[in-house]
RNA sequence: GGGAGCAUAGCUCAGCUGGGAGAGCGCUUGCCUUACAAGCAAGAUGUCACAGGUUCGAGCCCUGUUGUUCCCACCA
């Protein structure tokens, strides 16, 4: 089946939209006013999926181009920030496509271990039910059940965006491939002693039950209190060292009060033996550098299962680990008599308990800064804890090397400041999590011997003893560990697939800032770490997407604004519109009703023009006769803008300047082509009989092509829409070729020439409108100029001229014969205007326009002299900055002399009367 | 404590390797001109935060200051 016939085929699903409607005569049926997105993106995105063009397959002839998807939670909701993402990836990749590479967007979800756990926790519990209700297995059932039921819902709006993801590979991270990759860098890097289990201080959320990473605690200021508390020394009645703390309940936790070896205030208690006031405990005096001086009173009360600098500080001096606290943030059984109350009762309680013993001197207020789980906002408590860890040093160097040698460029570049800064100062990564719904950790203890068996496979003994008496780890893995192996898990790693070896590494990775250390960073060193390569050569960032007040958008605020409404109400296209248009890379963005309304009309303006040049097609046209020779000069001037315009979207997409190629094929379709061109055009698609009707219409469908090619990335649906009812010969835009670009200007002086007919076109309407001559009212001008161009131009475009200006007669001229003193005189460079409408100017008036028109004209050749002038400009500046103020200055005092000679003549004029 | 961003029209923001300040919205005026009133035409509005410096020339580069936002670190 050749192209013509789908198309034709295509026309008709088109039209029998308006078939209701539309009062048609011909084929081409009339159109909307108004742009209906509706029907239109469904229809396209059904189409495109049918005619598998979102499907890759490694092409040798092709060179690939591959972004993964940063994947969505399952849990997740489609909100902004998915809406900005994806919609930069598919410019990208839509924009790849066209220019011929071989193109896979690969997408997928996330299992997003804890977000999803809460999710199902917090269900679980509006029936009553906890995790332990459950047990492990029937809890993993409902969470697949949820992954099921909700995994698909987010897939399906990333497609209302118009995403052009290949869903045939779409992949989530707890899939066999995936789960199958993570077992193996699990054991790889255990085998190189890169992963290892030990106690350390971890991040412990006691709602979530689980240990979080250094990257999943946020820090928010808020108002505490310095209690300072006395704690007795042994046997030496009246003699105390007095400490501060932030947390007094963690006294029941302490092993040590530490000073500064250089504090001659403590020196004499050094050594000593302290009495832990309510816990009767004996705990030394000890010193350590790590105590500053001047904080607080300069002793530090060390408790080394719940803070990470005592806990280095016992591990000095072999402290021992007193951990005073449940997982659910209780005193357990160290506690005595607070054991079982939360936190934060227990802590109001022995602030009572050491008041009522004389211990508590006083109390400050004090502001610091209180870690909180990412997930669930609870305050997180440091805990002493067995855990998993990955030693980062080793990964982090070449991570880093990568990046400073431009093997992983980041866009804008200033981010790369932000990576070096957290990786050159990395911690090992805690990355066991006490939870259920995620990867589970690949290591099977031995109740006999102990021994700890990591390996790619269920085994049936211990490795050691032989025992068969072995329990896999309880613990599953970080989310963001699988997450680290998405760029090449999902291409079949681990594995070596024809897709691993063709698209790895991946061309781009598009992501928010605020992700550089969840994601970014740990995907930069698992693929080199893994691959020997790196993930992705450029990082594209983008910021976020705030309410129209500038605040972020959450749940709590309520604030947020949802896509989907977006979509249903102004369209995909005018939200991709909205979302792209104006903002400078990386930085962030407000979100509106009225940039809505703006992107919006910026749609239905195409699609307006569209469907100017639509009603004036004919059913059987035939462009084959036309030829460059029958061009006008609007003709030339519009193509050639375009090829300007085609250059400077491509060089912008090249460089991810979104913002900016989008910027510059929305002016030139609506103030060049729409204001400009399809107003030039109008007379001779009127006169049916004009030879020029077809050249123009010709010249509107290829103008159209081009333009509806170079903003398909951007907006998807109506330049499909549009694309389908052009003379292309293509089945689709979306796999039409991408425009070609002709070097340089390609019609120079037609640019020049049209340039200045406009100028002078908006000055005749200027003044006009300035003095008020109502259109009714036909003005004759008169065109005095040596620019035979621009009297050539005038000449065939005489009609045209005179429509866009509302004049009914220009009389072309090389001289001021016959021109009457007191017509209205405009002067533009290379030509002057006279509009005789003596009846209507107030001579005193037109005086002082011209003489301020003289001022602004002396203005401006003063500065172009002085600057011709100074030799330093002369001699220093580029020659083509000095030849355009040469340039100028000969123009701007021709336009004088012009002015200058017109006012003279006024003034006589004026005298005579 | 360390790092980064931002400060340009009434509002929200662009502004290329330094070479006469722009858009959208809003505002004023005139238009329902057979593509579009979600539109057309014309217009007004700027000490480009401040102070120095580099340069023939600075919104742009350098230094400092002020205000503001964010990230990292975490003195108990």
């Amino acid at each position: 089946m050749g192209y013509k016939s789908e198309n034709a085929q295509h026309f008709q699903v088109v039209f029998c939209l308006f078939e209701t409607k539309g009062m048609a005569t011909n084929m081409r049926k009339e159109l909307e006013k108004q742009y209906e997105p509706g029907q239109v993106e469904e229809k396209h995105y059904q189409r495109w999926m049918d005619k598998g063009y979102f499907h890759a397959e490694p092409d040798p002839n092709k060179e690939p181009f591959c972004i993964v998807i940063p994947p969505p939670n399952i849990t997740g909701q489609l909100h902004m920030g998915h809406a900005l993402d994806n919609t930069m990836q598919d410019i990208l990749v839509r924009y790849k496509r066209m220019r011929g590479f071989c193109t896979l967007w690969l997408p997928g979800t996330d299992h997003a271990s804890i977000a999803t756990e809460v999710k199902i926790v917090e269900k679980m519990a509006e029936e009553g039910l906890t995790k332990k209700d459950l047990g492990r297995e029937a809890f993993l059932e409902r969470a697949w059940a949820w992954k099921d039921q909700y995994g698909g819902k987010i897939v399906e709006q990333l497609k209302r965006l118009g995403s052009s993801c290949d869903w045939e590979r779409e992949r989530f991270t707890m899939d066999e491939g995936c789960s199958r990759a993570v077992r193996e860098v699990f054991v790889r890097l255990h085998e190189k002693g890169l992963i290892y289990r030990g106690e350390r201080i971890i991040n412990w959320c006691p709602c979530c039950g689980t240990s979080i990473s250094d990257a999943e605690v946020e820090y928010e200021e808020k108002d505490g209190h310095f209690w300072h508390i006395r704690y007795p020394v042994k046997d030496q009645p009246g003699e105390y060292i007095e400490i501060a703390t932030t947390r007094p309940e963690t006294m029941l936790g302490d092993t040590a009060v530490a000073v500064h070896p250089d504090d001659e205030r403590y020196a004499a208690l050094v050594g000593k033996t302290l009495i832990l006031p309510l816990v009767n405990r004996e705990i030394p005096v000890i010193t350590d550098t790590y105590v500053e001086k001047d904080f607080g009173t300069g002793a530090v009360k060390i408790t080394p299962a719940h803070d990470p600098n005592d806990f280095e500080v016992g591990l000095r001096h072999d402290l021992p680990i007193i951990n005073m606290m449940t997982e659910d943030a209780k005193v357990n059984d160290v506690g005595g008599v607070y054991a079982g109350m939360d936190r934060y009762e227990a802590r109001k309680k022995i602030v009572a308990d050491l008041e009522a013993g004389c211990f508590l001197v006083k109390v400050k207020p004090h502001k610091h800064n209180v870690g909180t789980c990412y997930r669930c906002n609870t305050v997180i408590e440091p805990r002493a804890s067995r855990q998993w860890f990955v030693r980062m040093q080793p990964l982090a160097d070449p991570a880093i090397a990568a990046v400073r040698n431009g093997t992983v460029s980041f866009v804008p570049e200033r981010f790369s400041k932000t990576y070096y800064n957290w990786m050159e100062n990395i911690q090992d990564w805690c990355i066991s999590r006490q939870l259920w719904w995620g990867h589970r950790i690949p290591a099977w203890h031995c109740d006999a011997c102990g021994h700890i068996t990591v390996t790619r496979n269920n085994p049936e003994t211990c490795e050691k003893c032989g025992s068969i008496n072995i329990h896999q780890d309880e613990d599953v893995l970080d989310t963001w560990f699988s997450s680290a192996l998405w760029p090449f898990s999902t291409l079949g790693w681990p594995d070596k697939t024809p897709d691993l070896d063709y698209f790895y590494p991946t061309s781009v990775l598009v992501t928010g800032y605020d992700i550089i250390f969840f994601w970014v960073a740990r995907m930069i060193f698992s693929g080199i770490e893994q691959m020997g390569q790196e993930p992705f050569k450029h990082v594209l960032m983008h910021g976020l997407i705030r309410d129209a007040q500038g605040r972020k958008m959450s749940k709590s605020l309520g604030n947020g604004i949802d896509p989907l409404e977006v979509i249903e109400k102004y369209g995909t296209d005018a939200l991709r519109y909205a979302i792209t248009i104006g903002t400078a890379p990386g930085n962030d963005m407000r979100m509106s009703d009225e940039k809505l309304e703006a992107s919006r009309n910026f749609a239905n303006k195409i699609w307006n023009a569209f469907r100017f040049v639509n009603m004036n097609f004919d059913e059987d046209m035939d462009f084959s006769g036309v030829n460059a020779t029958q061009y006008t000069v609007a003709d030339r001037w519009i193509l050639s803008r375009l090829n300007t315009v085609s250059r400077e979207v491509t060089e912008n997409l090249e460089k991810f300047d979104l913002a900016m190629g989008l910027q510059h094929i929305y002016e030139f379709i609506w103030e060049e082509f729409c204001d400009w061109y399809i107003e030039m055009v109008k007379p001779r698609l009127y006169d049916k009989e004009s030879q020029g009707r077809i050249v123009a219409l010709k010249i509107l469908n290829d103008v159209l092509v081009v333009a509806m090619k170079l903003l398909h990335p951007f907006m998807p649906f109506i330049t499909e829409e549009i694309y389908s009812n052009l003379e292309t010969g293509d089945e689709s835009i979306m796999i039409s070729d991408w425009p070609t670009v002709a070097d340089g200007v390609l019609y120079p002086d037609d640019e020049q020439v049209f340039q200045t007919a406009m100028e002078i076109i908006r000055s005749i309407r200027n003044i006009r409108s300035e003095m008020n001559i109502p259109l009714g009212r036909k003005a004759k001008a008169i065109l005095v100029t040596k620019n035979m161009a621009l009297v050539g131009a005038f000449q065939t475009e005489e009609g045209n001229f005179k429509r866009l200006a509302a004049l009914s007669e220009i009389q072309i001229q090389s001289d001021l014969s016959g021109v009457d003193d007191t017509a209205i005189a405009l002067v533009v460079d290379g030509a002057e205007i006279y509009l005789p409408l003596a009846d209507l100017i107030d001579l005193d008036k037109e005086v002082e326009r011209l003489e301020k028109e003289r001022a602004n004209l002396l203005n401006e050749v003063d500065r172009v002299q002085k600057k011709l002038k100074n030799e330093g400009f002369t001699s220093k500046a580029p020659a083509a900055v000095i030849d355009s103020e040469r340039d100028k200055e000969l123009s701007y005092k021709e336009m004088l002399v012009k002015i200058e000679e017109r006012l003279q003549g006024f003034q006589k004029a004026m005298k005579d009367l």
